[in-house]
DNA sequence: CGTTTTTCCGTAAACGTTTACGAGAACACA
DNA sequence: TGTGTTCTCGTAAACGTTTACGGAAAAACG
């Protein structure tokens, strides 16, 4: 069925070693030669088998993306990725890489997937995202030397890999700064409950911005919660309950938001109306959803092609002339102003 | 660094092949031995490397699903996949089967990603989404005798292939119907302008349910256009500019009803009061958008599953005792009434 | 005890590549 | 002409597995 060199190199009467230089591009094979075998490979249908090279080399020339969908996002999510995925993807096929998705199962930290595929070697490096303040998957890949880069920072790894990251801590702080510019002084946080990263960041900036304003923490008015839409719904009424209730709340996520406006509106509350409603990240959802959500907007797709240039600089075999280099950002994330707060 | 068979096997001090029989539970291996490379295989951190297996076997166990982001969507998109892949990795991962995500670029047919997961041998099989009325990835992959499954159905390759679906066309019929019976008689509807499979049996079902109603059906009441927000919201002004407007819409995809709602409320026409609008397949955003939208919901985690179980059966392989078979099946849409109609 | 069967394991080939090495031919140079 | 260099290509080993084959030892059987 399929071709092999083989086949290719007793169709034009030459070695297989001769052909497999001449596909590669190395200098040692005459003109001539090379275009019949560039042609012949053509007519043939031939391209090489991926597991030969692979095994040859020891190079899988693809690069793995751990995608995890949370618990409870049954029905739909993580529509976050795609563009990031899109800018990824376009950014390693410049170099001849493919990007595959190793897709979790929801819940657990995808900790035996990610070990599965370092330890089968399917790809070469792989990227992760959600990223934890103490990140076990971190520390695994740091331990055994495996290639890797991160969406996110966190604590663990010594900073010695590349990673890329969005400036929660700042869009907390802008948030604070904005509602506090618009007259709010009892202002709610609601996070996530888990460890991840961004959560820290953004509770951080929060902090920071209240007390640079002079407004104590309240820390009736922090909660965490499921980051998913039911813990958002189940959350919020903790802040609401404050003998001084807030006049605003922060969301550090879309579905959380979206619980937290229910369990509002089941209240009477008008987000926009009654109360100031701001969104860490995000989605189609904050702009659809009524009234329309003011959030930070992250820019997804030149991330995604950022952090694939980030990946490949850092690994020998893809770094340029000046050598591998970790490098490792933060960017911002932008204001879209809406009709909630 | 990654110890392979022969550290295995020197450990031990016995032969290679007989690790690897006691690895792949072969019969003619002694029970105590077996024991023992695999006690070995734990300590030593042992597992196998996938490029050779794949070589020697000529499999490489796993599937490749193609995900191919919309033109168009550059922001968010695909949201709708996420839970299906939930559904496909977990049943894929029961047989052994890894699932990975092969991103094409936005915009092209991804005719030429899936001819490099074929013949480069990256997966045993692919899954194909998106399907088109002539598909012409269906014919290749026909062609050449790869195997595969569809989530959707296509007038390409001659059903010889598994595929499940959903009844778009008992959808748009159920929609005519549900409007029909609300006083209804001037019905617009306004679909994808691609090839898109799912976008003929809607207008199939649309069709055949206003006849069945006695109403005609009026060609300036449908639309087509691109599929995301903006095609919405292109086309949907061309349904109201005619003599009779229709008092209600249904949209055949959540971002063109989106960008419907926003041409209509700049008419200062309401969603919900002045004009019905049914959407045929829900996500999220129909949920959260205001008013809240009548849509048609598929059971995409059942079907991931599902799917995989088709595509598994029809593989010799993979299939059961009673040898290989193909699969068809087409599932319903359920009805999520809501405000806006 | 002799013969047959079963159990268990080692040997070696094969999968499809890439690449280090060397060799022959052509060429340049003195 | 002799020597050194360059160009081009073939040979063969190697990557890490799986598996067909055969053989030795043990067990079963008469």
């Amino acid at each position: 069925m399929a071709s092999s060199i083989h086949d290719l190199a007793r169709h034009l009467n030459i070695s297989i070693g001769t052909v497999s230089r001449a596909l590669n591009g190395r200098a040692d094979v005459n003109a001539d030669t090379r275009k019949r075998v560039l042609e012949a490979a053509r007519t043939l249908n031939y391209s090489p088998n991926q597991s030969g090279r692979s095994l040859r080399q020891g190079a899988t020339h693809s690069i793995a993306f751990m995608l995890q969908p949370h618990p409870g996002d049954q029905q739909y999510g993580e529509p976050f990725f795609i563009p990031f995925l899109i800018g990824l993807q376009a950014k390693l096929a410049e170099s001849g890489l493919d990007l595959i998705v190793v897709m979790g199962a929801p819940g657990d930290y995808q900790q035996e997937r990610l070990r599965r595929v370092v330890e089968t070697r399917r790809a070469d490096a792989v990227l992760l995202a959600w990223t934890r303040r103490e990140d076990e998957r971190i520390d695994y890949l740091t331990q055994t030397g495996f290639p890797f880069a991160t969406l996110g920072r966190s604590r663990s790894g010594a900073k010695s890999y590349p990673s890329l990251d969005l400036d929660f801590e700042k869009a907390g702080a802008d948030a604070v700064d904005r509602l506090v510019a618009r007259g709010h002084r009892r202002i709610a946080a609601v996070r996530p409950s888990l460890d991840l990263n961004f959560g820290y960041l953004f509770l951080a900036g929060y902090r920071k911005a209240l007390r640079r304003h002079g407004i104590e923490v309240a820390p009736e008015l922090i909660a965490s919660g499921f980051i998913n839409e039911a813990g958002g719904y189940e959350v919020t009424p903790q802040v609401m309950r404050s003998k001084a209730p807030p006049t605003a709340i922060i969301f550090n996520n879309d579905a959380m938001a979206l619980g937290g406006c229910k369990a509002l509106a089941e209240m009477g509350i008008r987000p926009g109306h009654d109360m100031a409603v701001t969104v860490i990240v995000d989605t189609p959802l904050c702009r659809y959803f009524s009234p329309a959500l003011t959030a930070f907007r992250p820019a997804l797709e030149p991330m995604g092609q950022r952090l694939a240039e980030m990946l490949l600089a850092s690994i020998p075999a893809f770094a340029g002339p000046e050598g591998p280099r970790i490098i490792r950002e933060v960017w911002p994330l932008e204001l879209v102003a809406r009709d909630s707060d």
